[in-house]
DNA sequence: GCCGTTTTCGGCCCGACTGTTTTCAGTCG
């Protein structure tokens, strides 16, 4: 097994990308960018997709593709890939990842200026001569040079879920180190931030930290050490990610964990609380005069300061060690989200069916599944038409027989028109169990329109949930302007819940504006978007920006019982 | 390249916005 999903979902995305690049047939194109997605939405592990004949009869998967994926886990390559790769520059690639700039402009630009990457283009907008080409005008070049600028921005960060994955295999790494006996990750990525800019890794070692980095220059994958001192170093590993490593014994990693996990911010509150209580924070250790205190964990140096042990999530700064000083509320945790919501099947962009979903969904121990597709509006999605969705209940209440005590329900994500009004009528809305409503298109409104246009669909009184309320894209597009605290007043006195979209591209609401909503009383609901049973695992992090919100299990939708969730749907439709 | 209650060839996602033009190509969701 050379490559997993992710390696080869990926390879397929670049095949399709470098396809395009080519003048290859759009829809042989757009087979590839289906199979792509199909295979990181694949539900268990690649080789036992590839050996039981699953992807095999997976729809989107052919013979050309299911031989590619093959040659991609078993050896890592593809002659497909290889033969494009010979073709087409890897800077064009990149450029298609500029906001703005497609297909169609990268070609030109290639063929009539012979540029292939990114500094060159950037060079040629500034000087002009990128102007002068037909169709590109100075609105063009202006933006192809802030959609650059983003890009370049973008990359200093990575998505948690990339963090995390990165994080993972430097771990894993460290632990087969002789004399290590513990690793883990700190920093950002402990915080649960929903983007990373720096890894952040602790060693617990029985041996000196040289012996450590010694050890670490041989462990593969770990390209080199570009610096260090007494007992950090900084390490690149295979793919161009850059890791913090801090050894320390078990006798101080205590303080070392906080530390190395705590926002500057928390970090100076800690010193102000060690000062205030005789203690003194410093030099990665707990000092009482000259005098070394053991911090052999956290709980002992924030009992230390006084202070119950504050979870990793909310170490921000944000005035927690004051909130926090008697004692922590307990946060919701992912056991206690029993529906899983925000689904997506065939009907609409989904890669399967409600049954199966809810399979996954029974067995990770959810009770209830709410399906809501793409509403018909959504084209380029698949939204579902008026006169398909008896179909898709039907199927619902089918296999609602089968499904024992578990219960899928007929919701629908419906598009916001850019009027507000909501992508169907009335009498067809009432008819669904639940209404997630959201906003696709029209992002350029103004802050009073976009504001007034989501005002109007709280409205309606088929809405349940507003979902990714900012409509903001992770390190690819920035939210839309919107009236938070309007909105926030409004969802309260209508009964609307506003949506975590879990999703790790998502993540929004964003978390900083959780207590001011829990505080204005908003009901908060935790909604996977899941286009496959893969897309299960988002709640996870869901849960976690619920957490660094400081929300606990009242405050979330979907831990109540299917009959509560259900309740707080109708409730509002009565008022 | 994939698919089939339109079934082995011919169709596959389309409407709207942006910036460029001066009637439309390219990009996006």
């Amino acid at each position: 097994m050379r490559a997993d999903k992710a390696a080869v979902a990926q390879a397929l995305d670049q095949i399709a990308s470098m396809m395009q690049l080519v003048g290859e047939n759009p829809f042989r194109v757009r087979a590839f960018q289906t199979a792509a997605r199909t295979v990181s939405g694949l539900h268990g592990e690649l080789t036992a997709a590839l050996s039981d004949g699953t992807l095999a009869s997976t729809r989107g998967i052919g013979p050309a593709i299911l031989k590619i994926v093959n040659d991609l886990a078993e050896t890592g390559r593809s002659a497909v890939l290889d033969d494009l790769r010979g073709q087409v520059a890897p800077g064009l690639v990149e450029m298609l990842a500029i906001s703005g700039l497609g297909i169609a402009k990268i070609r030109q630009i290639h063929d009539r200026l012979d540029i292939d990457s990114i500094p060159e283009l950037e060079a040629a907008a500034k000087s002009g001569r990128l102007a002068e080409l037909p169709g590109f005008g100075p609105k063009t070049c202006e933006n192809i040079l802030k959609g650059i600028a983003y890009l370049r921005r973008a990359s200093e960060y990575r998505l948690c879920h990339h963090a995390r994955d990165e994080a993972d295999r430097i771990i894993e790494a460290l632990r087969a180190v002789s004399g290590v006996v513990d690793v883990m990750a700190a920093g950002e990525v402990r915080r649960w931030m929903e983007v990373v800019r720096e890894l952040v890794i602790v060693v617990v070692a029985e041996v000196p930290p040289s012996d450590v980095f010694v050890a670490l220059g041989a462990v593969p994958g770990i390209s080199e050490i570009a610096e260090h001192d007494e007992r950090v170093a900084t390490v690149r590993v295979a793919g161009g990610a850059t890791a913090r490593v801090i050894v320390t014994t078990a006798a101080n990693v205590g303080v070392v964990l906080i530390q190395a996990t705590g926002s500057e911010g928390h970090i100076a509150e800690l010193v102000t609380l060690a000062d205030i209580h005789g203690l003194t924070l410093r030099g990665g250790a707990l000092w009482r005069g000259s005098a070394f205190v053991p911090t052999p964990d956290e709980p002992t140096v924030y009992q230390q300061l006084h202070l119950p042990c504050i979870p990793p999530e909310l170490r921000e700064g944000n005035g927690e060690t004051k909130r926090y000083a008697e004692g922590v509320p307990p946060l919701v945790g992912g056991a206690d989200v029993v529906g899983l919501l925000h689904c997506h099947t065939r009907y609409s962009d989904g890669t399967t069916t409600a049954e199966e979903l809810a399979l996954a969904c029974r067995d990770a121990n959810y009770r209830y599944l709410g399906i809501t597709d793409h509403s018909q509006s959504a084209a380029y999605a698949g939204g579902i038409r008026v006169e398909d969705l008896p179909r898709q209940w039907d199927e619902i209440d089918d296999a609602n027989t089968r499904l024992g005590t578990f219960r899928i329900l007929k919701g629908i994500e419906a598009d916001i028109l850019p009027d507000g009004r909501l992508d169907y009528e009335e009498d067809v809305l009432a008819r669904f169990d639940f209404v997630i409503a959201s906003v696709h298109s029209r992002f350029g409104l103004d802050r009073d329109g976009m504001t007034a246009r989501v005002l109007a669909a709280l409205d309606s009184p088929y809405v349940t949930i507003l979902g990714h309320p900012s409509g903001r894209l992770l390190l690819s597009r920035d939210p839309y302007p919107l009236d938070f605290e309007a909105i926030f007043v409004r969802a309260a006195e209508v009964g609307v819940a506003i949506e975590i979209n879990a999703d790790p591209h998502r993540l929004d609401l964003d978390w900083r504006l959780l207590g001011q909503a829990r505080e204005m009383g908003v009901m908060i609901s935790i909604g996977a978007d899941a286009h496959s049973p893969a897309g299960l695992a988002h709640m996870e992090y869901g849960v976690a920006m619920a957490r660094k919100g400081g929300l606990g299990s009242a405050d979330i939708l979907n831990t109540r019982s299917v009959d509560g969730f259900l309740e707080f749907a109708r409730s509002r439709r009565h008022r």
